[in-house]
RNA sequence: GUGGAUGUAGCUUAGUUGGCCUAAAGCGCCAGUUUGUGGCACUGGAGAUCGUGGGUUCGAAUCCCAUCUUCCACCCCA
């Protein structure tokens, strides 16, 4: 029985309220990958199903039981984007911007969809900023897209957060190493649990990443990747890592790091945050080579990475990080009758013009409630206008903090605003007073 | 999908051996306390089908069943 008045499971609103702290990280990513070069894409909320079975992989969890597909009413079978590297890669390819200047680096702010039970950082909703970079194969793009994290995550003010990252090789070393993977793992098979049984034929990689107490023994003992790296992969790690020191990055190296996405090769990382629940990644990443080609398009290098938007401002709530206060209201008018009234809407429509933000009675309230209002509302300044006002011409513009009145004309003020704005942060943009 | 916890006004809670509960309080909201000024105080008001649906009972917010939500963990991922 849905509820009309019930978000649906798994979602969650942004009220005003908290708006301003999703505007202030959104600006800061948007503005932290445009000084890497990287510019803004946007592409579809939904996408023919295939991008994602294609690309993610049909054997993933997130293809196999998390994907919300449906039909359209002309019979194509349309999914809900679970993440937006597909996406991307789909429309970079179509638009022929792999044709274009190389490397190519886009960055992106979207919604992704995922049927799974919610709970601490996990939501059937929830919002990624990433990036990605096409055309680049040296490990200096490697490590270019993680210190975009890193810088990003720093700026934000994050403390608690560390740097893993691993290489599960090309297709080709990945072949020996699986093969090495499943003999070591099946002399163990009957201590593994039932669902690591499953993935050992399917994806051995996976059983490291298993949490129960018995797998992760076994997994301890299990063959490293890095040990079966090709020359060539090994070649590119050792560079990822090289680039990383050059820049003073701390990081670990944590063989144990399997996505669980289908199209990463060689490099792969993790940010994890001590001060999430059980939901500690929140930004993953790596190199998907393969993909490009996959998708039918020209053979391309790429790598990229998603963060959690819902999870960074977790950490940053957690981690009392300094978010900014959504801007209070210039000046409130208190009309007082209707000739008062007009003249409110005309004197906010001049303040409102050079960017005040200016606000007056719109529910015909007494004077003593819209004073009420407005000292909630945070106004800085408030001014009555009766008939005496509207008669002489004048006013008294009324400091909220100190309770000062100051007599001004009528038509001064914006000019009084403009003077209080150079020692009060008022909104208006004052640079432009002073040119 | 599996497991544990939870659910009373917008928020935080009181009320549970079933009956003075036709549900209470604080905060918040609205309106007043000499049509001319907010923060304090006082007064009044609106606001809850006690998550929802069944059942037991003379009687259920209180007991039983189901269901949903939220939270937490597994799984998986951001």
């Amino acid at each position: 029985m849905a509820e009309i008045n019930k978000a649906p499971r798994g979602t969650c609103d942004v009220l005003p309220q908290d708006s301003a702290k999703w505007q202030y990280v959104e600006d800061k990513m948007i503005e932290t990958a445009k000084i890497f070069g990287f510019s803004e894409i946007r592409v579809p909320v939904f996408e023919h199903t295939e991008v994602f079975t294609k690309s993610v992989g049909d054997t993933t969890d997130v293809v196999q039981k998390e994907m919300y597909t449906f039909l359209d009413k002309g019979d194509r079978s349309i999914t809900l984007r679970p993440e937006l590297t597909a996406g991307v890669v789909r429309s970079v390819i179509e638009h022929g911007l792999l044709s274009g200047p190389m490397p190519l680096k886009v960055c992106y702010i979207g919604g992704c969809y995922r049927y799974e039970k919610p709970q601490a950082g996990r939501l059937r909703e929830f919002h990624q900023f990433g990036v990605e970079c096409f055309g680049a194969k040296s490990p200096a793009a490697d490590a270019e897209v993680i210190l975009l994290a890193d810088h990003l995550l720093k700026n934000l003010g994050l403390k608690s957060y560390s740097l893993h990252i691993n290489s599960i090789g090309c297709p080709e070393c990945r072949k020996n190493y699986h093969a090495a993977l499943k003999e070591y793992f099946r002399s163990q098979s009957d201590r593994l649990c039932g669902t690591c049984l499953d993935r050992l034929e399917r994806n051995p990689m996976r059983i490291l990443d298993c949490k129960s107490p018995v797998c992760s023994e076994i997994a301890a003992g299990a063959p490293v990747v890095l040990d079966y790296l090709c020359d060539e992969c090994r070649e590119h790690f050792e560079g990822v890592k090289s680039h990383l020191t050059a820049a003073g990055i701390d990081f670990s190296v944590d063989p144990h790091i399997v996505r669980g996405l289908d199209y990463y090769t060689k490099t792969v990382f993790e940010f994890v945050s001590t001060s999430l629940g059980a939901q500690s990644t929140v930004c993953g990443g790596g190199r998907y080579d393969g993909l490009i080609e996959q998708m039918h398009g020209a053979p391309t290098p790429a790598l990229g990475f998603g963060m959690g938007i819902e999870r960074l401002l977790m950490i940053m709530e957690a981690e009392n990080a300094a978010m900014p206060e959504s801007k209070k209201p210039d000046i409130y008018l208190a009309p007082m009758g209707e000739a008062a009234a007009l003249k409110c809407t005309a004197l906010c429509k001049a303040l409102r013009d050079e960017g005040f933000i200016a606000l007056t009675d719109i529910t015909g309230r007494g004077l003593k409630a819209q004073m009420k209002y407005a000292d909630k509302i945070g106004a800085r300044f408030t001014m009555v206008l009766g008939d005496d006002e509207l008669t002489a011409n004048k006013g008294k513009i009324k400091c909220m903090e100190s309770g000062e009145q100051t007599e001004i004309s009528l038509d001064e003020i914006r000019e009084k605003l403009y003077e209080l704005a150079y020692y009060d942060g008022i909104t208006a943009d004052i640079d432009s007073l002073i040119k």
